[in-house]
RNA sequence: CGGAGUAUAGCGCAGUCUGGUAGCGUACCAUGUUCGGAACGUGGGGGUCGCAGGUUCAAAUCCUGCUACUCCGACCA
């Protein structure tokens, strides 16, 4: 993408309503635009972002099995009496009237919805498991949102819904969720750490949220040093296998959130050298609630005896919105974004120091050219402006690599490659610069681990 | 929903106390000099001062009501 066709709107001056680093940094970085209190408009380099991470999770959930599909954002209010949870939900809930002065709500979860989708189709054991997931925007009508797309009133999430005959097989269900979930944030460059979690108003007895550190995460976490070293299951993990050594694993050292954490357990169970007391951001969350749905609106399969059961349910959730901010707390630095390869917008950005230079922009054109062709997500910037604010927009952005083309470089055969993460720049001839980028941006791509 | 603030050019702000018809920085347009970390000069365009009502010869400024947004708290993926 040449950036004089594109629309990156960044600013140079801080936003006066945004107080966390990853809400300024959207702003700035021309991520985002607030269109009410909790509403956003995704522009192009944030919407990019997003369909990254989208996509990882997409691959990632359909590896451990789970089938994609798409409900409706709003819903009929019958559902939700059934289940009786339209009157218990609150004002979070966003009601509306049709025309028809029909209720309908947009939806801030969808068990009703998949329950019913469940029972209008399937009737016997043999069809079991099933694990159906989509990807849609929510909404829930906070009191008070804020930290920009960290708690916004709508957000996109990712929902999959199990249906298992009995306890047994739905755990297995649960972790295989666990085990694609270390998998997804390992894959976003975020190290996730399982916590034992409250299972709130969704119900039911097993749960665990997936927290990642950062300063201005909204619960306090209480955790092992250990955890942090443990071993990702690999891209060939059988998900049709026994996945509880994996699980022992992971949930073996302490970990837990300020809402569950017994500070005596915590000092006698871990060393004190090894007690990490810190905040953190809940990027996804497991649960397992039984029959909770399934018995009150009659999502029953028969068994192989004759007998019908209700099946056992769990959902397990991804905050698609929240992961992008989540992801900018843990990756940036003064001077702004510092993206990893597998969610950056862009993977390379060509910067040509000197539009108006005849063989400075030739040389460019070239490179932007082999660039594409060796498969890498380039945004040039051909832009005339000075190079100061090349550099500074390039790292405020955050594209891990920039490759810069000035006209004595262009003159003298020179490329000069930065790395934004770490400042370190090498200067190599301009015929090498491709294929160096391609081959330490490509196992960056974390799609083949 | 309780408490505290803010609203003036695209963005960041001053001007409001003490009423006289709007300004600074930046961004934008033109032009020239620059050209490896947001460079400089010259010229220019852009605001019914959040909305409604009131007081006054005169309101960004004083009074009343409303709305939106932000922060703290309770709540939450």
């Amino acid at each position: 993408m040449r950036l004089t066709n594109y629309f990156l709107p960044t600013l140079k001056e801080e936003p006066k309503e945004a107080e966390i680093v990853s809400h300024r940094l959207m702003l700035r970085a021309g991520m985002i635009k607030q269109q009410a209190a909790g509403l956003y408009s995704w522009l192009p380099l944030g919407y990019k972002v997003l369909r990254k991470i989208q996509t990882i999770i997409e691959q990632e959930q359909n590896r451990a099995g789970a089938i994609q599909m798409l409900m409706p954002t709003l819903q009929p209010a019958e559902l939700w009496r059934e289940s009786g949870r339209y009157d218990s939900f609150g004002k979070e809930m966003l009601r509306i009237t049709d025309r028809h002065d029909r209720d309908l709500l947009f939806g801030p979860t969808n068990e009703e919805m998949i329950t019913d989708i469940f029972r209008s189709y399937v009737r016997s054991y043999k069809e079991l498991p099933l694990n159906l997931y989509h990807i849609q925007w929510k909404f829930r009508d906070e009191i008070r949102p804020r930290f920009g797309t960290m708690r916004s009133r709508e957000f996109l999430m990712k929902d999959a819904y199990s249906f298992d005959i009995d306890r047994e097989a739905a755990e297995k269900t649960y972790q295989r969720m666990f085990v694609a979930y270390l998998r997804t944030y390992f894959r976003m460059g975020l190290t996730a750490i399982p916590m034992r979690a409250e299972t709130g108003p969704i119900g039911g007895d097993l749960s665990h949220e997936f927290i990642v550190l950062a300063e201005t995460g909204e619960s306090a976490v209480f955790c092992d040093r250990d955890i942090l070293q443990k071993p990702i299951p690999a891209r060939d993990t059988d998900f049709n296998g026994d996945l509880s050594a994996i699980v022992d694993e992971w949930t073996t050292p302490y970990a837990a959130t300020e809402d569950m954490v017994d500070m005596e357990e915590f000092e006698q169970k871990v060393p004190e050298e090894r007690r990490i007391a810190a905040r953190g951001i809940e990027v996804g969350q497991l649960f397992y609630f039984g029959s909770k749905y399934s018995a009150s609106m009659n999502a029953n399969v028969t068994e192989a005896d004759g007998k019908d059961v209700a099946v056992h349910s769990g959902s397990y959730g991804i905050g698609l919105t929240r992961l992008v901010p989540a992801l900018i707390e843990a990756f940036h630095d003064e001077n702004g974004i510092v993206w990893p390869v597998s969610v950056a917008p862009f993977e390379v950005i060509l910067i040509n120091l000197k539009a108006g230079d005849e063989l400075c922009s030739k040389t460019c054109d070239s490179l932007y050219g082999q660039l594409q062709t060796a498969g890498l997500d380039v945004l040039y910037d051909d832009t005339s402006g000075g190079a100061g604010g090349k550099f500074a927009n390039a790292d405020l952005v955050g594209i891990p690599f920039q490759l810069i083309i000035g006209p004595r470089g262009a003159k003298s055969g020179e490329a000069e490659i930065k790395n934004r993460k770490t400042g370190e720049r090498e200067t190599m001839p301009i015929e090498n610069a491709v294929q160096y980028l391609k081959d330490i941006i490509e196992p960056e791509r974390r799609d083949t681990v």
